[in-house]
DNA sequence: CTGAAAGCGCTAACAT
DNA sequence: ATGTTAGCGCTTTCAG
C-alpha cells in the first residue's frame, strides 16, 4: 500500500502539501493540487484511516448497544441510524448485550477507552448507577429507553400515553377485566404501566397485581401467560401486551383452545412489527415511529460530539405514535356496522 | 487517558516493558510484572487500540456484507457470526448493502484499503468478475451465497438438494402443476431452480416458464404472485417458494379469495423464519443451519487470517438442512390418517 | 531480562 | 503557498 510520503515524491511535493490536498485545506494552488492528484491516482493511494485516527484522537465510530439484532424492533431501529450514520461517515459499531448485565458493562467500556466516538443506548440491564459514571468519558444518548435524572439526551416515544390510548380503546370495545404484560422492569416499561393504570382509574375499573405480568418476551411466553390468565376464577378478557410477540403469541393459544378473538378475549400488541398483519386476526397494535426514532438519535449524536458534549443539557424529543386498529380487538362485523 | 508512557514511569521502567507485560511475553520477571501491573491499576491504564491497530498493522475487524439486517434470515446469520467473532476478540462491522451495487463496492474498498481484516459475503449484488479482484486484498469468505471458479472458501447449504426434496414432497402430495418463485439471479435462486426442475423431470412432470417467478421478495410480492398465478387458464395448483415472506404472502392472498391451503393450493417456504410457525395454516419450509452456517464462515475466516490466505485453495464445506412439514402442503387430517 | 530508539501513516504547528 | 518537524500510542528490533 501507497503511503502519503510516496504520493509525496512522486508529486515532487511534501507530505504536507499532500495532506492539505487530502483534507481540503484553502492554501494550496490548484496545480500543485493537479500534481498531488495525479499521483495518488497513479498510486492508487488511499489514506489509512487508523493513522488518521491515532493523529486525530477520533474513530468516527458510534457504539449502538441494544440486546439483540433478531428482534425486529431493535433491526429497524439500527438500520434508521445506520441511513444517517453512512450518510455522515460514520461507522456503527452494533453491541448485542443478550441481556446481559456484564455484556453491557464492557460495552460501556468502549467509550471510556475512546474505542468509540459515541455510544446510543436503545435499552439497558444494569442499574442506572452502574451506566452513569461512564457520562463521563464521552457523549451517550438514549433511544427509546431513558434515564430522567442525568444529562444523557433523550430520543423516545411517549410510551405513558400510548399504553393509555390502548387501554382506553380496549375499554371502549367493554373490556372491564383487562391484564398486562411488560417486559424487563426499564423506565419504558414502568410508563406502559403508568398509562394502564391511568386508562383503568378514569373509568373506574378495577386494578388487579395478579393480573399484572413481567418478564414476558416472546411468543412462547406469550402462550403460557393465556393459558395462566384463563385459568382464573376471574379472568381477564382482554390483554394489554408490550409487544407484538407476546400478543402473537397470546392470539395463537387463545384460538389453540377455541377461544374466540376478539369476541371472547381482545388483545392489543406494541411496535406493530411485520408480523402483526400476519397473525389472524390481525392485531391491533400501537405503532412506534422507530425510523425517526432511529436517525434523530443519530442526528443528536452527531451534534453532541460536533458540540462537545455542550447545550444537549436537558434535551428530550418525545416523538408521536399510532393506535393501528385491527381485528384483534374490534370484530369486523362491528366495525362495518358502526 | 493514561498513556503506556505514563505506566512506564509510575512503574519506574522503560515502555518497552510495559508493552512486554501487556501483551504476555515471556522474558519479564514477576517483580517487574507485579510493578506494571499496580502501575495499570493504579493510573486506569488501558491500550489504545487504535494505536495498537497503526502499530501492529491489523484492525481485528471482519466486514459482514449483508443486503440488509431486517430480514431476519440475515439478522440471525449475523447473530451467529458475532457469536464466534466475540469470542475471538474480533469486531464485526456490518455493511448492509441494501441491494445497490455501488454500495456494495464501496463497502469492497474496506479491504482494499486495510481498514478490515477479512470480508464475509453473504450475498452479491455485482456479477463477480467486478468483485473477484478484491480477493487480492485481503481473506474473504462466502456463507451462503458462493461462487465456484475463484479461491475463496464456501460455507454453504446445498440449495439445490433441498429444493429437490422440497419439491418432491410437493409432488407426493398429488401435485402436478406446480408453480416456483426466487428472489434474485444468484448462483443461490439457479442451484434451486435446478432442484426443482430435477424433481419434476423425474416425475415427468410440466415445467413452464410462465410458471417461473424472479424478482420475488416479500410478502407483497407473495400476494401478487398469488393473483397471477391463480388468473391463469392452466393455474398450478401449488408454488415453491424461495422464502417464508413470499409463502406467507401467497397464503394471506389465497385466504383472502377463499382459496382452501393446502387442499386447493399448497405452500412450501424457505428457511423457517419465526413467521412460519405464525401463519395460518402454518408454513412447510426448509430450515436452514443459520446458526452453524455463520458460525463456521466465522470459523474458516479466522482460521483464513491466521494462516495467511493458505490451505483453504477449494474449501467447501456443505451443511445439512431439513424439511420441516407443517400444514401448507399436507392437510391435518390426511397426516392423521396416515 | 531490560532499555533505547526507530517507526507504523498521518496531521498541524511553526517556520520560511 | 509550501516545507520541516514533532508527535498521536504502541511494538519491536537491536544492544547491552
Amino acid at each position: 500500500m501507497a503511503t502519503i510520503a510516496d504520493v509525496a515524491i512522486r508529486a515532487g511535493l511534501s507530505r504536507a502539501t499532500v495532506s492539505r490536498v487530502l483534507n481540503n485545506h484553502p492554501n494550496v494552488t490548484e496545480d500543485k493540487k493537479r500534481l498531488v492528484r495525479e499521483a495518488m491516482e497513479a498510486l492508487n493511494y488511499v489514506p489509512n484511516t487508523t493513522a488518521q485516527r491515532l493523529r486525530n484522537q477520533k474513530t468516527d465510530t458510534i457504539a449502538i448497544l441494544v440486546p439483540v439484532m433478531t428482534n425486529p424492533f431493535f433491526a429497524y431501529l439500527v438500520e434508521a441510524m445506520d441511513t444517517v450514520a453512512t450518510q455522515n461517515n460514520l461507522q456503527l459499531l452494533i453491541c448485542q448485550t443478550r441481556y446481559i448485565k456484564q455484556k453491557e458493562l464492557d460495552f460501556l467500556e468502549l467509550l471510556r477507552t475512546k474505542q468509540v466516538d459515541g455510544l446510543i443506548l436503545t435499552s439497558y440491564e444494569n442499574e442506572w448507577n452502574m451506566i452513569e459514571p461512564f457520562t463521563e468519558y464521552g457523549p451517550m444518548v438514549f433511544c427509546n429507553e431513558y434515564e430522567r435524572n442525568t444529562r444523557v439526551p433523550i430520543v423516545r416515544m411517549d410510551q405513558f400515553e400510548a399504553s393509555y390510548i390502548g387501554t382506553c380503546h380496549l375499554i371502549e370495545q367493554g373490556h372491564e377485566r383487562i391484564a398486562c404484560t411488560s417486559g424487563d422492569k426499564s423506565n419504558l416499561a414502568k410508563d406502559r404501566q403508568a398509562g394502564f393504570r391511568k386508562a383503568l382509574a378514569e373509568y373506574g375499573l378495577p386494578f388487579r397485581t395478579e393480573w399484572m405480568f413481567s418478564n414476558v418476551f416472546d411468543l412462547d411466553d406469550g402462550k403460557r401467560i393465556l393459558r395462566t390468565i384463563l385459568n382464573m376464577k376471574e379472568a381477564p378478557t382482554a390483554v394489554f401486551t408490550g409487544s407484538d410477540q407476546v400478543a402473537t403469541g397470546i392470539i395463537m393459544a387463545a384460538k389453540a383452545i377455541g377461544k374466540k378473538v376478539p369476541d371472547e378475549f381482545a388483545i392489543i400488541g406494541f411496535d406493530d412489527q411485520p408480523i402483526a398483519r400476519v397473525v389472524e386476526p390481525a392485531l391491533t397494535t400501537i405503532r412506534q415511529p422507530i425510523e425517526e426514532m432511529g436517525k434523530t438519535a443519530m442526528e443528536v449524536m452527531i451534534e453532541s460530539i460536533a458540540h462537545k458534549k455542550a447545550e444537549a443539557n436537558h434535551l428530550e424529543i418525545l416523538l408521536p405514535f399510532d393506535l393501528v386498529i385491527r381485528d384483534s380487538t374490534m370484530s369486523k362485523l362491528k366495525a362495518i356496522s358502526k
